[in-house]
RNA sequence: GGGAUCAUAGCUCAGCUGGGAUGAGCGUCCGCUUGACGUGCGGGAGGUCACAGGUUCGAACCCUGUUGGUCCCACCA
């Protein structure tokens, strides 16, 4: 096999080459092995409407990451896809589409309309998905769903009916949120709040005599929406509002409807709120719709559907609700009643989807009681048997359990999952089945008639977790998978997501449906704008893929970022991490280019020098680290830990510190020994990195070895106690400290790497001489030296030298320069402040009792440790110092 | 109104449950045809870790308060 690579890398082509081939070879594909352990993630099913945004990738990298991770190291790692019908948003789409053809839904009929959905989810419903792939998601393809499909339909109608058994769905009329645009009903999740600027209007009511006549008296109060009063049915006041006790029970005249109510007394009206009286509308405001329970009101419904006045609405009938608002102040100004206009901020309820207003109105609902089934889900956060990632969100879970509120699941819409409910129209019997009945079990009647709702498309992505490994069928799927192990989500979500399948998980599977979900945060434009249509500040992560490669992408979006936090994307960092990626790609064909046609045999243990020792046991206190980290969730940290050891150590020093021995080729032990430790280091390197950048790693490992077949099969690398060599990394650390002295020297003194220079290395200790002595050649090499001079420092600064002190090594640079005796003096000083401080530090720790108890043993000897080192280098300082204040 | 969260280098952010500001990317300055890479190499400047107190031998990290920003929730008509 020929080990050539190209100058640059160039992902263009790679990629799809690579993806197909993983395709191909089935490595993303999972079967029920009762050998092996199983990690499961299920994906958050994307919208089949949706394009691929940054939140995406972000979403899909996190979750590749993590499996190819696990699947590295031995699980059997199965990665759920899937995508989601989205009712509303798919159903807006389609009717938009239709009206561009002049066709409106109701024309087509609801039959002639779902084979349209269904016609154009075959057609677009796939591209989601195969931008998904773009990026290198490995998912189970062949595993595929769809929450309206066949199986998913029995899971939804089998809840249904279940629930609807025990008691937990129920349709009743309650107050719901309801979108006069998509014409439907939505559930407290789905309405945003958002500030408006808008009125108080002033208004009085009269109030009448027992025998009806006005009394002349009259009761203010301000509303926000005048246009409700055509439903007003009370008037309430605080029971112990003095101002208004002797009012209580008597009765007013509603204006404009001339209908009489009366004034109740209700402890939910504030009395230090405006003038304490509250207008009491229980068919289009939620609170006032409780008033109305507890005191019998009569709830008057005054719009349409389309939030037009109706019948109910008097002379306003057929009026827009604002052009209603606009004629009822009009009169109410003309008859005296209206007090006083005031502005005033407040937050208005709209349609998340849409901004449309929201209208509360009462209606015939579905709704999930979830007082006992939250419980559970409550319970599963408390006790920790599922962890938030961050624990933050916690807060943001509790939040939401502990006021939760009946879920209006009923959507009067036709895309999505049709109730299963039966009405008889002989009896009035309504029948809830799995199958679709017959005949009424009442009365035998055959005129049954289906609910026209369907359901909220949150009740299938709530059974997403159980629903596509088999369920409601006992599958060997849904019994070695489940529970799955990660949710990797937004923080967005918690409540129309993670928490609906949390409860159902508990409900219909008896457990968990996951231990641990992974939040992340939005991906933001540089200005850290949220990326938004309206905004066109959106960034394609297919064009970054296409100019960048996949791998930069994911890097950017995992690095430099804790989770649940927001980031911000700039083209700045993916260019960085583009630039990584050819850093590895070039370290790589260096390797290549070295090894030739031949493969490097295992060294014998001391055919290994200090450097190829240092290098490996580096690289192996990585793999222990990263995967520490990985496992903790910490995906930036550790890739940080991989950025850094690849480019630092492994390019920057070891690959530079072995070349002699890669060009002098007379020692064929060394040679050897160099080029097995170069590749075996980066092979361990590249497969730490797969799951982050699994392109590159996969193209560079192919081309590397012939061993194996692919990185993402390959084994994850564990760390080894025997690749410790701490005596060898203590000695390479100190030579890189000593060759960094000589740069700054150098720099310092204006000499450029082409000018050689002699080196006098001078040390104190014998240790370090010995060190030096057996690595002199990296001197030559990475100090740009002609020769180098290991001497004995004697007199601490040299008599006709010039000297530069780093740390407790001096360095001759017998350049004819004097270096500026009293800088150094100054230097010398703050050195020795700071080692002063140190020792205190150190100091303070280990004659406390507390760290002595506490701390590790490894911390102990490594504080002991320094403070050695510190009084000893404290020592050569204050030598210098009189040294140079003798001169 | 309640709650969360953030404030660290010019910019964007890491900083692992108190122990050397350990830092990254970009930017900036100086110097490099060092035979993998200028998508590169070497070196430098730049931080009283928002402010004020407190706990501690020791605080960017814990507590209290202040200021400023972001977000979530909430019915104030």
């Amino acid at each position: 096999m020929s080990r050539e690579l190209a100058k640059t890398y160039d992902p263009a082509g790679i990629e799809d080459r690579l993806y197909q081939k993983w395709l191909d070879k089935k490595y993303f594909h999972a079967e029920v092995d009762e050998t092996k352990k199983p990690f499961t993630i299920v994906i958050p099913p994307p919208n089949i409407t949706g394009q691929l945004h940054m939140g995406h990738a972000l979403d899909e990298t996190m979750q590749d990451i993590l499996i190819r991770f696990k699947r590295m190291q031995g699980y059997n790692a199965l990665w759920q896809p899937g995508t989601d019908h989205a009712s509303i948003a798919t159903e807006v789409r389609i009717i938009n589409k239709l009206k561009e053809e002049g066709i409106n839904k109701e024309d087509l009929g609801r039959e002639g309309f779902l084979e349209r959905a269904w016609a154009w989810k075959k057609e677009y419903g796939g591209t989601i998905v195969n931008q998904l792939k773009k990026l290198g998601s490995s998912c189970d393809w062949d595993r595929e769903r769809f929450t309206m499909d066949e199986g998913c339909n029995r899971a939804v109608k089998e809840v249904f009916v279940k629930m609807y058994e025990k008691g937990y769905i129920y349709k009743g009329s309650r107050i719901i949120n309801w979108c006069p645009v998509c014409n439907t009903s939505i559930s407290d999740a789905e309405v945003e709040y958002e500030e408006q600027a808008g009125h108080f209007w002033h208004i009085r009511y009269p109030v009448l005599n027992e025998d009806g006549s006005e009394s002349g008296e009259y009761l203010e109060f301000a509303t926000t929406r005048p246009e409700t009063m055509l439903g007003d049915t009370a008037v309430a006041v605080h029971p112990e509002d003095e101002r208004y006790r002797h009012l209580i029970g008597k009765e007013l005249m509603l204006p404009l409807m001339n209908r009489k109510i009366p004034v109740i007394a209700d402890e939910y009206v504030d009395r230090e709120f405006g003038t304490g009286v509250v207008k009491i509308t229980p068919g289009h405001d939620p609170n006032d719709f409780e008033v109305g329970k507890r005191h019998d009101l009569p709830v008057i419904n005054i719009m349409n559907d389309d939030a037009t006045i109706n019948a109910n609405g008097g002379k306003f009938e057929g009026m827009d609700r604002y052009e209603a608002r606009k004629a009822i102040v009009k009169e109410l100004e003309e008859m005296g009643l209206l007090v006083g206009i005031e502005d005033h901020v407040h937050n208005v309820g709209t349609h998340d989807r849409c901004g449309t207003t929201v209208e509360p109105m009462v209606k015939a609902q579905w709704f999930v009681r979830m007082d006992e089934l939250i419980k559970p889900a409550q319970q599963a956060v408390k006790k920790g048997e599922i962890r938030l990632v961050p624990e933050s969100m916690q807060k943001n879970y509790f939040n939401w359990t502990d006021n939760i509120r009946d879920w209006c699941i009923s959507r009067q819409l036709w895309w999505g999952h049709r109730i299963p409910a039966w009405y008889c129209a002989d009896c009035g019997e309504t029948v809830v089945s799995r199958t679709d009945p017959e005949c009424c079990p009442k009365c035998g009647s055959r005129k049954l008639s289906q609910d026209p709702d369907t359901l909220d498309t949150w009740f299938s992505s709530a059974l997403w977790p159980f629903s596509t490994l088999g369920w409601p069928d006992d599958t060997p799927e849904l019994r070695y998978f489940y529970p799955t192990d990660v949710l990797v989500t937004g923080y967005d979500i918690i409540f129309f997501w993670v928490i609906r399948m949390i409860f159902s998980g508990y409900e219909q599977m008896g457990e968990k449906p996951f231990h641990t979900v992974l939040f992340h945060g939005l991906v933001r434009d540089a200005q850290g704008r949220k990326m938004s249509k309206s905004l066109g500040n959106g960034i394609d992560p297919l064009e970054i893929i296409a100019k960048y490669g996949a791998d930069a992408l994911r890097l950017t979006l995992v690095t430099g970022n804790a989770p649940g936090n927001d980031m911000r994307f700039y083209y700045e960092k993916v260019e960085a991490n583009r630039n990584f990626a050819n850093k590895i790609w070039n370290a790589s064909r260096f390797i290549m280019m070295n090894l030739g046609e031949t493969a490097p045999t295992k060294p014998a243990q001391e055919e290994l020098a200090p450097a190829d020792r240092w290098i490996i046991s580096k690289a192996n206190s990585l793999v222990r680290d990263v995967t520490e980290n990985m496992e903790k969730y910490e995906l930036g940290v550790a890739v940080q830990k991989i950025y850094d050891f690849i480019w630092d150590e492994f390019c920057d020093w070891y690959i530079e510190m072995v070349k002699p021995r890669l060009y002098e080729k007379e020692d064929a032990a060394s040679r050897n020994a160099a080029l097995y430790t170069l590749k075996s280091v980066l092979i361990d390197a590249l497969k730490l990195l797969h799951p982050y950048m699994p392109f590159v790693t996969e193209e560079i490992f192919c081309t590397l070895q012939d061993e194996e077949e692919s990185i993402m099969v390959s084994s994850w690398p564990l760390y080894t106690e025997s690749k410790n060599y701490p005596e060898e990394e203590h000695a390479i650390e100190t030579v890189k400290e000593a060759i960094r002295g000589i740069r700054n020297a150098r720099t310092g003194l204006n000499v450029p790497p082409s000018k050689k220079a002699q080196v006098f290395v001078v040390s104190a200790l014998e240790e370090k001489r010995s060190i030096f002595e057996k690595n002199r050649d990296f001197f030559r090499v990475l100090a740009y030296a002609s020769e180098v001079h290991i001497q004995e420092d004697k007199s601490g600064i040299g008599e006709d030298a010039v000297s530069v002190v780093i740390a407790d090594v001096n360095i001759y640079l017998p350049l004819g320069e004097l270096v500026d005796i009293e800088k150094e003096a100054e230097r010398l000083k703050k050195e020795e402040e700071r080692l002063l401080g140190e020792l205190k530090r150190v100091d303070g720790m280990l004659s406390n009792e507390k760290f002595l108890a506490k701390a590790p043993e490894s911390k102990l000897a490594e504080e002991r440790a320094k403070k050695e080192k510190y009084s000893r280098m404290l020592e050569q300082v204050r030598e210098q110092i009189s040294h140079l204040s003798g001169k």
